[in-house]
RNA sequence: GGGGGUGUAGCUCAGGUGGGAGAGCGGUACGUUCGCAACGUAUAGGUCAGGGGUUCGAAUCCCCUCAUCUCCA
């Protein structure tokens, strides 16, 4: 029986020989793509293809592609582990036309690699067609000899696909087989395409021949394509006889592994294998994403990456999982699929360290929403209710992060139950409004005039890594988005495409170069240099003198001092790179990176703050290579014999066939990188780094500086320390130990002058004592006080009012045009007064407001000189009992 | 992209309707004890995330920003 690594290799094998370009799985980040999460299916990579905005080196090609679809708009996580077939994850294996081969030859090479090169039997193979499509209905039947019964004509929602509302799209031909009236319905209808699991989709081809306008007319397109997909876990269930995808040999190990810490067994108990499901589905499709340089994150992909895993830990509680489990099972998947996948084993501590990590932040969120979770069944059950309302459920949920089946559990163990109806109309509610706001996720597309360019198949070559300035030129003019055949002097901002630049355009983290562009008399100053596709290339700027046609050659000069800057960040970058992973552990991997004439920016995966020990030794370690002055090597090769060398490769980016790997040294720093480099590490000079920070959970940033700023860096820094120095009136080696002792003289100050300001505030409310009236035998004292604050006067307040014992105390101050009103009545006379009362009368006097307890009250107005006036009122409020 | 929650002492958190910043644990000192655990007493520790506004007065009400958690897409 064939195991599925020989299932891939049989596809991947049989469209070689008929002249298919092999192609790597493209990373499950879609590039270019706005209106994807994530890659999820074969011809995403090849979408620009399709669509006509970019030219691929071959018209024939064959995939086997990693796909996820949990989140967006194909969402299939809620399905799995309930279904044979339904995964997160999932190969998807593909052969493309690009305008060469058509229906014909798609169609009898699926027959063929079905029936003769997985051996599947012909009589149980079904197909459909879309209904109007008699050419493929014909083929099927004439060509391949599939008698009618088999063949089924179905409508637009089953066979005909659409990229988008408009653009290019088609009819297509499923492949379906039977799997047995034993699996099927039994209803009399039942043929493919029916729910059922009777007949089982195996193979999607799309022809894809037609362009759809706005108005949703089809006009034929010149060149038509050719798309198909199936599904490699399908294949392989069906090739080796097995009803169900996870008992295929891509599940089993992982199954075992489950098994073998769960000290449970797959198909003892049906919740129980959905857990083992979910769990193995999960533990593929996480590995996979963070291997492709995805964190957990609240937002996003990442958001969708948390979720994924922490659902597997969830439904490990099925299965009694009490403790971390998830790594090692994510450490049995690295070792199935890193075969093939060689990025999961470049990540595999960042994977293991991630979902070590989720585990115990989960295990956080969950303590409090339980803890939410009892408060509301307690109040609840005060109130003699039994059943949980559905919005509160949804708020637990939605807020607290705590699921429906998790609370029904806890509802269930207090005899209640959770209204479900509501919980369900309250989270439609949040999905109608959260779709309504959806407008993708926001990288930038290619303007319009670009793939104009790009469809015709205009390219510039890069001269600039071996000279800085060359002849050029003028393959294209663009003003304010729109071609033009020439530019003038004061035309405002515009783009030149050059057959051939020295000019940087800013990718993978470097950023564009500047310089000049000339001939003769017209001056053109490149500001920015920036690409679309892999190889067309734009520079931005001001036309200063002259005129600029398209034809003209141009004399192309890079600002090279600013160039030079730039390689000493970038190979610095490099060696940072490798230190961090020697220093903190090779989790760290790059998520971000800005390298530009002034300084580095390095962002890259790290769970914990950086210590300043380790800072310390990496930036050491960094000048350390810089200092032994080691040769900076670039080759350029093929992908495959890149990867073998184990070089880094930033996922986000996509490579073409050949590439270009930087070598520092004897591999102290081997990454793919298209960046322009220092020819030795010394020319860097120095290496400081400037900061270290979080910019997201699990992702730390260091901003870094070298040669000639990383000197004027230290010496800056030097200079204020010397200065400190001779402020203190010391070395500057003990500084520190100086201003510990000052801070603390400080602390001693302060407690003295607050002891001196009680002393003070004791004797003036003594002195305050001598003006107590008595009427209607309640003492009363109302004065003004010198006090900087509503505070002290309070507890200037609260001084008197226990040297009195029992009384009302009025204090009031005037601050800065405004006053300020404090009463204070003692206790034993809370029944005759209220403090909150007084006040409320008073401050009305000095044009303002206030309140506050029976015992203590603050007010305040805007007219101090008013004051006297408020304190009179107090003696005659009391004497006329109108209190 | 849209919604909800949280941010107060080293940690976990409490602070109805605006009116003296608190508890428990932990720390320090002293005491009971041969010593430890334990207990008792005392004590330190706060830009109430940051900024703006309303108000006589804001941890509390309003707006903005940031961090963090969570749900949907």
């Amino acid at each position: 029986m064939m195991n599925f690594r020989e299932i891939r290799k049989r596809f991947l094998d049989y469209f070689k020989d008929r002249e298919h370009r092999i192609v790597d799985s493209a990373s499950l980040i879609p590039r270019d793509d706005p209106t994807l999460l994530f890659t999820n299916a074969g011809m995403v990579q090849f979408k620009g293809a399709f669509l006509g905005e970019e030219k691929m080196g071959y018209s024939r090609a064959a995939t086997s592609q990693k796909c996820v679809r949990a989140g967006g708009k194909h969402n299939d996580l809620e399905n799995v582990g309930y279904t044979p077939r339904h995964h997160t994850f999932f190969e998807m294996l593909g052969n493309f036309s690009f305008g060469d081969y058509f229906k014909e030859e798609a169609i009898e090479w699926g027959w063929d690699l079905l029936t003769e090169g997985y051996n599947l039997p012909g009589e149980r193979l079904h197909v459909s067609v879309y209904k109007d499509d008699d050419e493929a209905y014909r083929i099927w039947e004439e060509k391949i000899g599939i008698p009618s019964d088999r063949i089924v004509r179905l409508g637009e929602k089953d066979n005909f696909w659409a990229m988008g509302d408009t653009g290019p799209c088609g009819p297509c031909s499923e492949i379906h087989i039977d799997q047995g009236l034993s699996l099927g319905c039994g209803q009399p209808g039942c043929a493919p395409g029916c729910d059922c699991d009777r007949y089982l989709e195996i193979w999607n081809l799309v022809f894809t021949q037609f362009d759809r306008d706005q108005e949703g007319n089809l006009t034929p397109l010149p060149k038509p394509n050719i798309d198909t997909g199936m599904g490699l876990e399908r294949i392989t269930a069906v090739v080796q006889g097995v009803t169900s995808n996870y008992d295929t040999d891509l599940f089993r190990d992982i199954i075992l592994r489950i098994e073998e810490v769960s000290q449970k067994k797959y198909g003892d108990d049906e919740k129980q294998d959905v857990a083992f499901r979910v769990i193995s589905d999960h533990a593929r499709s996480l590995s996979f994403l963070i291997g492709d340089g995805i964190i957990p994150s609240n937002e996003g992909r990442g958001y969708v990456l948390r979720r994924i895993i922490r659902r597997a830990i969830r439904y490990g509680q099925a299965l009694d999982l009490r403790e971390m489990f998830l790594r090692s099972i994510c450490s049995k998947v690295i070792e199935i699929m890193g075969q093939d996948y060689k990025e999961l084993v470049q990540a595999k501590g960042l994977i293991e360290g991630v979902v070590d990590n989720e585990e115990r932040r989960f295990a956080d969120t969950l303590n409090y929403s339980m803890k939410v979770l009892n408060e509301e069944i307690r109040n609840l059950k005060a109130k003699g209710a039994d059943t949980i309302p559905g919005d509160v459920a949804f708020r637990l949920y939605d807020t607290y992060g705590l699921s429906v089946d998790m609370a029904e559990d806890v509802a269930r163990d207090e005899a209640m139950s959770i209204d479900m109806d509501g919980y369900h109309r309250s989270m439609s509610k949040q999905r109608q409004l959260s779709q309504e706001s959806w407008k993708g996720s926001g990288e930038e597309k290619i303007p319009e005039a670009f793939r104009g360019l790009l469809a015709r198949g205009v390219a510039t070559r890069f001269s600039g890594y071996e000279s800085l300035d060359s002849e050029a030129k003028v393959i294209a003019l663009i003003v304010g988005g729109e071609e033009t055949g020439s530019v003038d002097a004061g035309g405002g901002e515009a783009e030149i495409v050059l057959d051939e630049t020295p000019f940087y355009a800013e990718s993978g983290g470097q950023v564009g170069d500047m310089g000049v562009l000339s001939n003769g008399d017209s001056r053109f100053r490149v500001t920015h240099t920036l690409k679309h596709g892999p190889d067309l290339v734009v520079h931005r700027g001001d036309i200063e003198t002259g005129t600029i046609e398209v034809g003209d050659r141009l004399k192309a000069q890079v600002e090279c001092e600013k160039r030079g800057a730039t390689a000493n960040n970038h190979t610095a970058t490099h060696l940072l790179h490798a230190a961090l992973r020697e220093v903190l552990g090779d989790h760290v991997k790059q998520a971000g990176s800005l390298v530009s004439p002034d300084r580095l920016r390095f962002d890259f995966s790290h769970f914990t703050q950086v210590s300043q020990e380790n800072l310390t030794e990496i930036e050491q370690l960094v000048n350390r290579h810089i200092r032994d002055n080691i040769a900076v090597q670039t080759l350029v090769m093929s992908k495959e014999e890149a990867m073998k060398t184990g070089a880094m490769a930033i996922f986000e980016e996509r490579y073409g066939d050949l590439v270009r790997l930087v070598e520092i040294g004897d591999g102290i720093s081997m990454e793919l990188c298209g960046g322009t480099h220092t020819k030795r590490t010394g020319d860097i000079g120095l290496f400081r780094i400037v900061s270290e920070s979080a910019v997201a959970a699990n992702v730390r940033r260091i901003e870094a500086l070298t040669g000639e700023a990383a000197l004027q860096y230290t010496l800056e820094r030097d200079n204020g320390l010397r200065i400190s120095a001779s402020l203190l009136r010391t070395g500057p080696d003990k500084v520190g130990k100086r201003i510990e002792r000052l801070l603390k003289e400080l602390k001693e100050k302060e407690r003295e002058i607050e002891s001196l300001k009680v002393k003070l505030l004791t004797k003036k409310s003594e002195d305050l004592l001598t003006g107590i009236r008595e009427i209607n035998g309640v003492k009363v004292i109302a004065r003004e006080f010198e006090a900087g604050s509503p505070k002290e006067l309070r507890e200037s307040g609260d001084r008197i009012k226990d040297k009195l014992g029992s009384g009302i105390v009025l204090l009031g101050a005037g601050i800065e045009g405004k006053a300020m009103l404090t009463c204070l009545v003692t206790k034993d006379l809370g029944g005759n007064f209220h403090a909150g009362e007084i006040i409320r009368q008073l401050s009305g006097i000095v044009g303002g407001k206030g309140g506050g307890r029976p015992d203590m009250a603050q007010g305040g107005g805007d007219q101090p000189k008013k004051l006297g006036e408020a304190f009179e009122a107090l003696y005659t409020l009391i004497e006329n009992g109108t209190l």
